[in-house]
RNA sequence: GUUCACAUAGCUCAACUGGAUAGAGCACUUCCCUCCGAAGGAAGAGGUUGUAGGUUCAAGUCCUAUUGUGAACACCA
């Protein structure tokens, strides 16, 4: 690594000053006069040597020695930029070759694990677009922390007891009832979706009015099957595979509630007061007391939310990821305080919010409800702009920005949507490889020499790194920028430069240089799940 | 009212979490196919980063205040 060599060059000027044990921070400059590499070193020092930072960076300088770096600069205020030779760019295309779909990984995460929480829509329902967004992100992300060595769980917690429950399966017994001609009323808070009325017509259709004297219990079993059925198989469509699909009948089942909470009485977080037991949690971080056990002795939704995290914990996961909605915002500090109230770290939670999808349809916004059935759902989306263009657009923007969603310009195949142009260079760069079949190994290259070889050759040398940082910090939108700039650089190159020409010995270095720039343009749009065709 | 996000070009968003002259796409004005895919490329125009202070060598980024937008504030989940 030539980082790695300029780093420990930059120690032992550092060294000869009497300066130890110091952390070099190396960026890659956007400018190019400002060369390939260039440390703020001497403007971090100057202040604790007392000196002028041109000075330190003067100093550092002249004490510098790297045979790799064929010039230093100090430049105002006092960085020092560094030039370098540009082999380490070209012999990275054989690297990239031999590796595979291997490169860009790194095994910073070897030993660790993550358990990555997301989408866990209630089955009351289908998927919508806020599902769709926390979808791509919490998948996306499981990727690249696979890819940077972590062992990873994408896992979906399926709400499957409570009131929310009750009322689906109220609101198919209503639906079927009315269509035997016996009017029904759907409760206050049922769900009114048209999936809902579909459950209830396949029942006549199928069993006529056999299954009329059916307890609640069959409609809510039936229901929340049916439904979770549904949603399993669009996000198998959207490439999301969960490993598991917890349940949260299944967790309270085997966690001993009662138990839980009277550990959080004994560590002074629980209390009880006007016939009900609550949670400390303004002593927590938060900005209240919550309830956990009603004056009618049963449960809130808190409880079995806490047991399951706490389940998640005893299954041996040291790194917790919940990816919610903003407006569950206020959920978070209860969640994390009640960690703290049983005695565990709440720092091993991590709770990513993101903000709604505001649908957008003829210039006009539309609310999302899944009780009155008019949101848009992920099935709609994928069968209007696809896959790929639904996961790119998706894992474009960060998970904060407030992002609309127009799904008439979703719509349009045009290059206004970025996924083409990235495509794009991909069905250029096969077409290419594909009609030209001897291509052999080179062991030095030669005859790439021009600038817009060399940008793209640093957009590939640049990917490993852009993987690191996405996954240190949780943004698998580093990854979509990434790959558009990468996509870019080729087009540029492509613009210019003919790839095939009469000299066997430069097509052939183009060719492993084409080949390393698809293998990078696979591996990361792999990262965001998009698969990209090799014709268009 | 309290709490949490967000505010960057006409529009949708970036900016390697404190670095050098704030960048892309769309839309707008020009130009480039005899030639591996023009779903592409080149050039132009577009900005007091909501506003006002502060911290420091350095602020879109951190702090305070303020304005605007969204969301949450149940013995519902």
């Amino acid at each position: 690594m030539i980082e790695e060599s300029i780093k420990n060059s930059l120690n032992e000027a550092l060294a000869t000053l009497d300066i130890h044990d110091t952390i070099i921070e190396l960026t890659k400059p956007q400018k190019k006069e400002n060369g390939d590499f260039a440390t703020n070193i001497a403007l971090k020092l100057a202040k604790s040597l007392q000196d002028n930072p041109l000075n330190v960076a003067n100093k550092i300088k002249n004490n510098f020695k790297c045979e790799l770096v064929t010039n230093v600069e100090v430049a105002p205020p006092g960085f020092i930029n560094f030039f370098v030779k540009k082999d380490y760019l070209l012999d990275n295309i054989n690297t990239i070759n031999k590796e595979g779909a291997n490169y860009g990984s790194n095994t910073s995460g070897k030993g660790l694990n993550y358990n990555i929480e997301f989408v866990s829509a209630n089955p009351t329902g289908i998927l919508h677009l806020g599902n769709a967004r926390g979808g791509a992100y919490g998948d996306s992300l499981a990727r690249i922390l696979r890819f940077s060595g972590y062992d990873v769980t994408e896992e979906y917690y399926v709400n499957d007891a409570g009131v929310q429950i009750t009322n689906l399966g109220l609101s198919i017994q209503a639906r079927y009832l009315t269509l035997l001609g016996i009017p029904t009323e759907i409760p206050e808070n049922g769900y009114h979706g048209p999936e809902i009325t579909e459950i209830a017509e396949n029942l006549f259709k199928e069993h006529k009015d056999t299954l009329k004297d059916k307890e609640l219990d069959y409609f809510k079993e039936l229901g929340t099957n049916i439904l979770l059925d549904k949603i399993k198989k669009v996000l198998r469509d959207y490439r999301i595979n969960f490993d598991i699909y917890s349940s949260e009948k299944n967790i309270v089942g085997k966690s001993n509630l009662p138990k839980m909470i009277e550990t959080m009485k004994d560590n002074g977080y629980a209390y009880e007061s006007e016939g009900a037991t609550w949670l400390k949690s303004s002593a927590l971080g938060d900005d209240k007391d919550h309830v956990l056990i009603k004056n009618d002795g049963t449960y809130t939704y808190l409880v079995p939310d806490i047991a399951y995290h706490i389940d998640k914990i005893k299954r041996g996961y040291t790194n917790l990821i919940d990816v919610l909605g903003t407006d569950h915002h206020g959920y978070v500090a209860r969640l994390k305080g009640s960690l703290k109230a049983l005695g565990y770290n709440p720092d091993i939670l991590d709770v990513k919010l993101l903000q709604l999808v505001r649908l957008v349809k003829d210039g006009v916004e539309v609310k999302m409800s899944k009780r009155t059935g008019n949101s848009v759902s992920l099935q709609e989306l994928i069968d209007e702009v696809g896959i790929n263009a639904a996961r790119y657009f998706f894992s474009m923007h960060s998970l904060d920005t407030q992002m609309d969603f127009d799904l008439e310009l979703a719509k349009k195949k045009s290059n206004e949507n970025p996924v083409y142009y990235v495509s794009y260079a991909y069905a250029r760069i096969s077409t290419i490889l594909n009609s030209y079949k001897n291509i052999k190994n080179i062991n030095k290259y030669l005859y790439i020499n021009d600038n817009l070889s060399y940008n793209v050759l640093e957009k590939l040398y640049e990917f490993p790194s852009v993987v690191l940082n996405a996954a240190n910090k949780k943004l698998p939108h580093l990854i979509t920028n990434y790959v558009y700039e990468l996509a870019s650089s080729f087009h540029v190159l492509y613009s210019k430069k003919r790839f095939i020409t009469e000299n066997e010995d430069e097509t052939n270095e183009y060719m492993n240089f084409l080949s390393a720039i698809r293998v990078t343009l696979k591996n990361a749009l792999d990262l965001i799940g998009v698969i990209p065709p090799e014709r268009m």
